[in-house]
DNA sequence: AAGCCCATGTAATGAGTTACATGATTCG
DNA sequence: CGAATCATGTAACTCATTACATGGGCTT
């Protein structure tokens, strides 16, 4: 309906050929696109159910996906997409071309880290930890999927991109390390044995 | 006008927030203000120009901020900003909760690099070439800023904050380097002495 | 004369999220 | 019997960006 379904006027979302490429990949329903695109592109490109669906309808309006019905009898019907012939055109071109525009990072952590100075300190070492502890979860979930992906040469760059996620929560943690002993905030561990900051360098080896 | 000022209702994002808490560190015009957050939280929570402006009268519709007319003989009078009493509450109560919502990371490059084996041996290369010389920019950049910063113990966190910054472009250059390795295309020094891939991780050493 | 710095905003646009709506089937 | 899965969408919202508008003073 209110789609932009004109490529010349001006660029479309990189969001736009993420769903493409996925369809041009295997031809899915928007629902299965949707869980797809979840687990192979989450990580650093999340497209939301709601967006699949419209983007969807616009590379339909663009002619660059069609639709078929498949009737099904235990699950309700649905609209498998597929890649058309200019579809595959549109891939192509965008992917000879250097990545616009895209690429942001935001970090509501580190926004109010910068105003640690004005914190209690109880709530300063809150917010190291929480951060540590999502990173450690970030750390284990790719890990993990890397492991997965080890044995399926189909699924290199899905690895490899996991692998850049994962290299770079190991580098936040040894950032934390540094962040901690600087700021003389043992690592949090106020169970027993009251930290002594013996500057340990330890810490720094998280590799596991 | 259609302004939000009920904070009850909602939450309100970060980045309003974020111009509280700049305020509350030095009073400023809008105009100073968009160039000081430019330099002390551009690299992890951007605030364009015209944002930072319409957080300043949403802040003043909170009674958190208040303004102060100042004439100026050769620029044009301005509106100085200053913290009120409720607004320094609300930036201790912000300090004091974890971080809700934000951080998000999108990245163009991984997006495309997720469809590499459809592209040209040239575009590939291309891409990673691109890549490497964005993360080199953003390590000059932190680097330089780090090295400004060290002896100004009251930008701490602006030093630690770029710190974080730096760790991460580090380790992605680390990765680009076994990615190139594994995909077998040389480090691209396609000048002279065809690149034999003498498997090197000397390459990986680029702490400069 | 061109162009940047200071200064403040409005208007238009859009990308993306969250909530809402509906409904059959299957599994514990 | 409740919850999850499969399935498709609409509606509302709002954060954030880009473009537009204006204008004096200073620098090259």
């Amino acid at each position: 309906m209110t789609a932009y379904t004109n490529p010349r006027s001006r660029t479309l979302p990189e969001s736009t050929y993420a769903v493409l490429g996925l369809i041009d990949e295997r031809p899915a329903s928007g629902y299965d696109l949707a869980s797809f695109a979840d687990r192979a592109l989450g990580y650093f490109w999340p497209v939301s159910r709601t967006l699949a669906y419209r983007e969807l309808s616009r590379l339909e309006g663009l002619g660059w996906l069609e639709a078929t019905n498949v009737t099904q009898l235990r699950y309700p019907d649905k609209r498998v997409w597929s890649i058309t012939e200019a579809g595959r055109r549109a891939v192509a071109g965008w992917l000879s071309t250097p990545p616009e525009g895209g690429s942001t990072f935001r970090s509501a952590f580190l926004l109010k880290f910068m105003f640690a100075i004005r914190m209690q300190p109880h709530d300063l070492s809150r917010l190291l930890t929480d951060y540590r502890e999502s990173l450690d979860t970030t750390v284990r979930d790719l890990a993990a999927i890397i492991d997965l992906l080890e044995d399926r040469p189909e699924a290199r760059m899905g690895r490899l991109a996991a692998l850049h996620g994962l290299r770079s929560a190991e580098a936040r943690l040894g950032w934390l390390a540094e962040v901690e002993q600087e700021l003389d905030l043992g690592p949090p561990e106020p169970a027993e044995g009251r930290p002594d900051s013996g500057g340990d360098a330890a810490a720094r080896d998280r590799t596991a």
